[in-house]
DNA sequence: AGTGATCCTTAGGAGTCCTAAGTGTTGCAG
DNA sequence: CTGCAACACTTAGGACTCCTAAGGATCACT
């Protein structure tokens, strides 16, 4: 049973729908597209799409990372990432301490060239920038709010790891300024945004409460914009 | 172009502007979470992700399809594509012979087991059903549109194989009822159809020419929904 | 026939990804 | 203050992915 608010009587979406299995097709091909660039884009540096894919996530994070949080932010098991972190030392871009706090985990992060290393494969892919070009800005704002709502779904059922995104944020408040062009609040900058500029990877998220956070989420949903 | 006005006035987007790198993460999430239900999915049946995709390749097509084209649409090269289909050829799963019209080619088919194990894995993955569901039916045909237009994009750049989508149907007949709940049109089944019944995988698509598939994009994309 | 392009395979190597079976720590119960 | 389960991680082994480079055939055209 699912407790959303949609304002249409909206049918349990099946994998009979045909809906569901185009918009498959849909993010496969982006996916396809996505793991295709970061490949053609790894290549040269001598890295593969995994071994960016550590960079990014260590270079995200202001603390060092655990083995086991590189583990889940892949989507990948612990061995698997604990050899791609070995080639990344192996390789000089990443150092590997003892945890203080605990003896038994791990402290993963960027040397000077591994920074450099996350630093130039940061910049999101161009085709992304081509293709989200090619949408009208309203189109552009559905997108992400669509894309937000499907992520925040993703990680409701545990399926990945928890994003840094605006719904789970203490300082968002949905739907602040109802009738204006940017309805939503952010209480960290003090300024309004629209669905646009929702975010999915904050610097500055902080998580709510899970109640707040629920809450939200109701205020969020409850307009169409 | 719609007359609303967003304080977003069409800048062209850059790596630098944050709803692509916004973007370029929520896609990596969902790419994240369909490769991950791609392995446990094909595991259990002694399969990978790939030897999946090769599977769902041959089924969705009704001729027997080559190396090369096998190749094509996964976005790998020859020898991966190759080691592949041999693995599935071994597994009894896909029968290889040569092309009767080109001696240097193979053609690959689906053997009776191959067929079954294709049908099991063809139903879309539940967690898209889960998250297509959250949205709202307007959300949802907002979001299918945006999907075909990108895919379009990608296409014509070439980072992908060409799709059997409407846009490029020589059946679509786009906002043949302007006014109507339905607007578009499709020339096969003789039915009207929105934005949400878009279809970017369709068994019946037929390509159009190159002029008319530019003329009918022009069409589509003249009027936002 | 000869020559180049095309289709595919093989060879070799780094890396991904899994499960299963370790090593060493921590934290808690007795 | 021992004993031991839980935890973080590594190693081992195997199937597969994915690449580049270097063939073997076959086709298409001169």
């Amino acid at each position: 049973m699912d407790h959303h608010t949609a304002p249409d009587a909206l049918p349990a979406a099946t994998s009979a729908d045909p809906l569901v299995n185009q918009v498959t097709a849909g993010l496969f091909k982006l996916g396809l597209a996505l793991r295709t660039y970061a490949w053609k884009d790894s290549a040269p540096r001598g890295l593969t799409p995994t071994q960016s894919q550590v960079l990014a996530l260590l270079q995200a994070s202001a603390l060092p990372l655990r083995v086991s949080t590189v583990a889940d932010g892949m989507a990948v098991t612990l061995p698997t990432a604990s050899d791609a972190v070995k080639a990344l030392v192996a390789k000089g871009l990443v150092t590997k301490t003892r945890a203080v706090d605990d003896g038994r985990a791990m402290a993963l992060a960027l040397t000077e060239a591994g920074r450099e290393e996350a630093q130039r494969a940061a910049g999101g892919p161009e085709f992304v920038a081509a293709v989200v070009d090619a949408l009208t800005p309203a189109e552009q704002a559905a997108f992400m709010r669509a894309l937000v709502k499907m992520v925040r779904t993703l990680q409701q059922r545990g399926d990945i790891a928890p994003a840094r995104t605006c719904v789970t944020c203490r300082f968002f408040r949905p739907w602040a300024h109802p009738e204006a062009d940017q309805p939503h609040h952010c209480a960290f900058v003090n300024a309004p945004f629209g669905d646009r500029s929702l975010r999915l990877e904050c610097p500055e998220h902080e998580s709510a409460s899970v109640s707040e956070s629920a809450e939200r989420w109701e205020q969020f949903v409850a307009r169409s914009s």
